[in-house]
DNA sequence: TGTTTGTTGAGATTGATTTTCATTCTCGTC
DNA sequence: GACGAGAATGAAAATCAATCTCAACAAACA
């Protein structure tokens, strides 16, 4: 038995929590911290173990499942891999993320790439400042 | 007494464990972590404490002489503040760092700040992938 | 000099993540 | 359907970076 997801990714083995925890990942409607997932997966079974949530993180970024973020925070962010790929904007004072894309983005890589004689696989751009509520507040 | 910095920053009060903690840090041809910079602090003044350069990088960060970077890891790294603002570029494989900048960055802050009505107080951008020698090693 | 305020070292504490270990599960083969 | 090797699991302990507590001490300033 696999796991088919996007028609093209099967992970081995096939373990309820593996199904669990994707289906989680992908319901959630924006990126997870590995305690929030853990805390939604212990909804549908009680008996996942916060270990299992972190082996499974890993397990999946490696096949190129879903992405770790880093948001300001020393903990990290996971979301599904979309098809659009984008970056995030974090609000200091209200916390707000906003996600955002820009073409500007891969000229800068191709750029560096060429420049550096160096081959990207990998890509965060993490902006943060005042939102625009916020921005009234301050100043 | 005051310490002077780039004849423009001072820090107060003057205590040896800042003015050791920022020589160190000048000192440094490139970022260092808290454990880092207290293992080379220690050398210097052995009774040093852990939790002074954790103090201290945040007063220094506050106080905009230094800027803190997430590499990849959770953990953080701090270097001085330089007039060029560059990004980290990041090998997978064999770990170097190297640095770098682009016009383009500044182009995308731009439209990014304008299409969200946001200001942006903070850059990071990181890349990870192969450098030119590991590039040759894998494919 | 005396007082107030901020800083320090040492060690305990927190919170996130990883590891260990005994047990259980998956899945290709019989 | 049973078997077995290797992988995954839960629970608890361990690790690691970062933060906090607190008594002792130093800086700023009257």
């Amino acid at each position: 038995m696999k796991i088919n997801l996007n028609k093209h990714v099967t992970i081995r083995p096939d373990t309820s929590q593996r199904r669990l925890l994707l289906s989680v990942m992908q319901e959630a409607e924006k990126h997870l911290d590995a305690k929030e997932l853990y805390r939604r997966a212990s909804e549908k079974d009680a008996s996942i173990s916060l270990a299992t949530v972190y082996r499974n993180l890993h397990v999946f970024k490696e096949q190129g499942l879903i992405n770790e973020r880093h948001l300001g925070q020393a903990r990290c962010f996971y979301e599904m891999k979309r098809l659009g790929e984008h970056q995030h904007l974090v609000c200091e004072s209200c916390g707000q993320v906003t996600e955002f894309e820009s073409p500007l983005l891969n000229k800068l890589i191709d750029e560096v790439q060429r420049k550096n004689n160096f081959f990207v696989t990998k890509v965060e751009l993490y902006l943060e400042g005042y939102c625009h509520k916020c921005k009234e507040g301050k100043r």
